[in-house]
DNA sequence: GCGATATTTTGACACTGTCAAGATTGATTG
DNA sequence: CAATCAATCTTGACAGTGTCAAAATATCGC
């Protein structure tokens, strides 16, 4: 039946456990936050002894690590998608869109974007090499961004548009950790202040 | 020898066992956050048995709330020193000044001030109502005077005061957990980093 | 088929938060 | 001053946690 299973999957007791831990994982921390993750009950939701995850992930810490990986690849895919418009829709439209797409994405994958960014991983934890490298990656990309609409006149420049693409960035995560962390608990409002936030950031008042 | 012990605190076998727990806490907390405190290791430390602290604070999550609120009451303060100051400095001047001062103590109590604003006591735990409502009075008391500075023409504000104080701080917030969690590493820039973020909320450009 | 290797399991250890029941102390009242 | 009562603290216990070591099992390359 699985015999045919080609290219990249191993698959010898379970299928594919690692994929497959994953994506439980996820699925257990988008409920209850990471805290609410424990090693041995994952185990034991996906069917196999308290010790099996770790011939897959090294640690707690290697596990959560992944998992804000992935959130990283699907924000980075989105930017490229963005920036692919440029030709159709105006700068600031696509900015505009991007930014409320942004904030939207992390309130609906709370916990996923708090280990993209939170403390746990990456001051009390210790992020993994290929974290560390994505987020540098995708942060280029934002920075490489900024940097253009700044130039086309688009976005309000300081000095320097590295400070630039760092404050606007903060701007956008502050947003995100006040809805997220529920201390905005009103959505209701959500579109006004992401509209404000923008504002601010563009150059036409 | 501790006969004569007037006015507000209780001293039974301890002392006063409330206040030096929170001092502890406090302590162990600015090292390794909250996950590092163990209500265990705390009473150790504190020279008490495991469950003496339990008869200070219901919970974990209670003692966690207490801390949060002494953060609160400190920052409070300082909002009014610096409103204080209005006759004899110009307000922009202030402003600025009250932004560096805010960023840099929410760096130099990194734990804490997650504790305020973070997830663990606001989404995960259950804020106690003392912190809840030192909460909403401090956010009052930061809307009154953005309210009053966009009177002023000090800053920059949109359709609504409200909104404007929201993303100010919101900014403001941003910045300190980019620099909290560990992913603005360098400070060194930390200065101007806060100045592109003050000027983008001042009228003047 | 065989040996090497990847994968999984069982057992164990030290740790956690916190509940229940008992012991001790201090304040209060008669 | 003595007795009562409540506040405070301790000991014992329970169910959980992450993760290491060693043993068991399955799969692959030869």
């Amino acid at each position: 039946m699985t015999s045919t299973m080609p290219t990249t999957s191993r698959h010898y007791h379970h299928g594919d456990l690692h994929q497959t831990l994953l994506q439980a994982a996820t699925d257990i921390i988008s409920e209850g936050g990471s805290a609410s993750l424990s090693m041995r009950k994952l185990a034991d939701r996906v069917g196999v002894s308290r010790t099996a995850p770790y011939h897959h992930f090294k640690d707690k810490n290697a596990l959560l690590c992944a998992i804000a990986e992935q959130g990283f690849k699907q924000v980075e895919k989105f930017l490229e998608e963005a920036r692919n418009r440029e030709q159709t829709e105006p700068l600031t439209t696509i900015f505009t869109g991007y930014v409320h797409h942004y904030i939207k994405r992390a309130y609906q994958n709370r916990e996923q974007y708090d280990l993209m960014f939170g403390r746990e991983v990456w001051r009390h934890g210790s992020p993994t090499a290929s974290l560390q490298n994505i987020s540098r990656r995708h942060f280029k990309s934002w920075l490489n961004w900024i940097d253009q609409l700044c130039q086309q006149g688009v976005i309000r420049s300081g000095d320097s548009t590295l400070r630039t693409a760092q404050v606007c960035w903060a701007t956008l995560h502050g947003l995100c950790r006040l809805l997220n962390d529920g201390i905005y608990t009103e959505q209701s409002n959500l579109d006004e202040m992401i509209d404000t936030a923008v504002e601010m950031m563009l150059t036409q008042s």
